[in-house]
DNA sequence: ACTTACGGTAAGTCTTAGCTTACTATTTAG
DNA sequence: CTAAATAGTAAGCTAAGACTTACCGTAAGT
């Protein structure tokens, strides 16, 4: 699974911060930058580290650059924590039964 | 929603695989560390970390600390993802009508 | 009691990654 | 056609955090 790089992009506050102003909808750079401590360059950098864990996507106009939420990345994600707990609660089951029967 | 701990936990790909290790069953650290390309004491600090994260758990049996998932961390991961999702494609549909309006 | 095993914390080192400034390219506006 | 706006990349700095060694406590076994 590569959720390895999307969890890595969400690791930074930064980041998460841009992901959640994508929420509300999609923008270009210079409007994801304003209001951010930090300078245009720098959120340009990481919105190519969220493009890489396929979080977001982009989609040029004209000289715009606007980016999106990517369903794939986000779902992924969530799937990952489902199976995983899934497979936790399996994996408790069967080692509580193997402990009963060594009684 | 503090799941921002649990995303900056996961962030460490050290982390994870602790994290990933301990879904196979509750371990004692000489346990996790076994394996893991770093040392004892770096494993207690990575520990802690999502032990703050609230994505594990610390059970004490004699002198030994046995670490576990936590369901909480977890499944509030999962749910902010949910949550996420869900509010992003409505703020999508709001605006979607709006532009529709606006012709 | 002494020793061994477990494991957390402290202090210090060093690498990584996040940031800035500077530069370049492209596109739209006037 | 020139100017202004958008945005990506490069190079270099710096601070954060991941790691190590050393140390200390506690519990269990002999």
């Amino acid at each position: 699974m590569n959720s390895n790089l999307a969890f890595n992009a969400l690791g930074d506050p930064t980041r998460r911060a841009i992901f959640e102003k994508l929420q509300h909808r999609p923008m270009a750079v210079v409007a994801i930058a304003d209001g951010l401590p930090i300078s245009r360059p720098a959120v340009s950098q990481h919105l190519k580290v969220l493009k890489e864990a396929r979080l977001i996507n982009l989609r040029t106009v004209g000289n715009n650059n606007i980016y999106e939420l990517n369903r794939e990345g986000i779902l992924a994600m969530r799937n990952y924590l489902d199976k995983f707990w899934d497979d936790a609660l399996m994996n408790f089951k069967a080692l509580a039964e193997q402990t009963e029967k060594h009684k």
